[in-house]
RNA sequence: GGGGGAGUUCCCGAGUGGUCAAAGGGAACGGACUGUAAAUCCGUUGGUGUUUACCUUCAGAGGUUCGAAUCCUCUCUCCCCCA
């Protein structure tokens, strides 16, 4: 009977160990996860899943999807998401990966990236499950001697291991004592929430050990923590985030959407299938072979992966409808007046932008706002970047009258479009 | 506390009396090309409807000079070294 119910839970046991561990790049410990299983499912008590979120930038993309997916996973085998915005530890800032001090936000900007954050999180994760809080709500009404307190369990050689501090004390950039405090604050939390496992990016991991390190000076179990590969951002180097300009937020417009996704390397695209696609890794094997013994077109699975992630953000067949902008947006030569007119941007003319019934091309170029300046709205028209419903505008004195211009498309680039009302 | 260095156009950075609206790179924008908003190549990148001109710009305020980003004085900001 006993037996019976042992291995029942041992099979659930494995059951969720494979789920969690899929794409993780590190676990620490795989026997110590193993065992916080077994004690959750034989004691039937849902396990603590810390998550904390840094708010330097509002929009969740698709780099945070992967841990956040994961944490979806988690609420789905019955355990607790503890999401923890760091609006307090983002005043002092994440000295991860960075070379030199960063610059502070302040308070009214975190709070409206935590407003923003909250919203687009929930496109995830199941709200009913998850804990939201702000680790200010401990981290603030703090005096002067639980810093001490806090302080006093570490040490400056521990720190100093990490790579991005030591590389700047060798290097005499200022590391300023606030920063030292991050981590420390940061494995407050887990003690404060008292989590069993912490999730994180694997540039977190000093991060995440440091809560374990915590936890145990606060005599809790420490926490587990597992760890999970970047997502490159579009340039196809560095780590996507905000700040380097190189995201895809998940709440995009579908075409844009699209459009970047189209734009990664093709080296890159298939870490995409791997970490935030649907398909099935048996699928995306296949596809990987398909384009390396070069029989298919690249960028042909490339489509099969924009349209799969665009319609897990943005609804059944957004990724069709966002293929379709894609093509007119996108492709040269390809001038569809009709899906244009439907995509562009309506600029309502006024009769007072005429005098004597004309406006000088250069005028209507800075009032739609394609140039900011004479000088710019000329280049444009010299390096014959206007066109007029697909003709090429490139007299600069061009003056035009308002029944020339109604209804007609004008287009800036290869893919900036303004439809005259 | 003492000594030294730096602040240049969107960013990095060259420029130390006129030839400077200021090299070069990055970024951005336009064009060509491409399966791709990748790569590559070419062009543009303070402003002004009279564009071989004029105006504004090289941390800020004054000054020297026919003439200053460049020299002098003070102020502000940042960094480094020694203690």
């Amino acid at each position: 009977m006993d037996r019976k119910k042992d291995n029942l839970i041992n099979k659930e046991i494995e059951r969720q160990f494979n789920i969690i561990i899929d794409k993780a790049k590190d676990v620490v410990t795989q026997d110590e996860l193993k065992q916080k299983l077994f004690k959750s499912i034989s004691e039937n008590k849902p396990l603590k899943i810390k998550l904390g979120i840094d708010l330097t930038a509002p929009d969740v993309h698709l780099g945070h999807t992967v841990v956040l997916n994961k944490l979806k996973e988690f609420q789905d085998l019955g355990h607790i998401a503890i999401l923890i915005l760091g609006d307090y530890t983002t005043r002092v800032g994440d000295p991860s990966g960075r070379t030199k001090v960063r610059p502070i936000l302040s308070i009214e900007e975190i709070k409206k990236n935590a407003e923003t954050f909250r919203n687009q999180v929930f496109r995830i994760l199941d709200p009913d499950k998850t804990e939201l809080v702000n680790n200010s709500e401990w981290l603030e009404p703090m005096k002067l001697e639980d810093v001490i307190n806090i302080t006093s369990r570490y040490t400056l050689a521990r720190l100093l291991e990490r790579n991005d501090f030591s590389y700047r004390f060798k290097n005499n950039i200022p590391i300023s004592i606030m920063e030292i405090l991050y981590p420390l604050m940061q494995a407050y939390d887990s003690v404060v929430i008292k989590a069993d496992i912490e999730l994180g990016g694997t540039d977190q991991t000093f991060n995440l050990l440091t809560g374990r390190d915590m936890q145990r000076e606060f005599n809790q179990e420490p926490q587990v923590i597992i760890t999970f590969p970047l997502l490159v951002g579009t340039d196809g180097i560095e780590k996507m985030s905000k700040s380097l300009g190189n995201y895809i937020g998940i709440t995009e417009e579908k075409d844009i959407m699209f459009a970047k996704i189209m734009s990664i390397s093709d080296d890159v695209m298939f870490d995409y299938f791997k970490l935030i696609s649907n398909f099935t890794y048996s699928k995306i094997e296949e596809l990987e072979r398909n384009v390396s013994e070069g029989k298919v077109n690249p960028g042909d699975v490339k489509r099969k992966l924009a349209r799969n992630i665009v319609n897990i953000y943005q609804g059944k067949n957004s990724g069709e409808e966002a293929e379709r902008i894609f093509n007119t947006k996108f492709k040269i030569g390809f001038f569809d007046k009709e899906l244009i007119n439907e995509i562009s941007r309506p600029f309502k003319l006024k009769p007072e932008m005429f005098k004597n019934g004309k406006i000088w091309l250069i005028k209507l170029l800075n009032e739609v706002g394609y140039a900011r300046s004479n000088s710019e709205a000329r280049r444009l028209v010299e390096q014959k970047g206007i066109k007029l419903d697909n003709d090429i505008l490139s007299n600069v004195d061009l003056e035009l009258g308002i029944d020339e211009l109604r209804g007609k498309i004008l287009q800036r680039g290869k893919r900036e479009y303004i439809k005259f009302v």
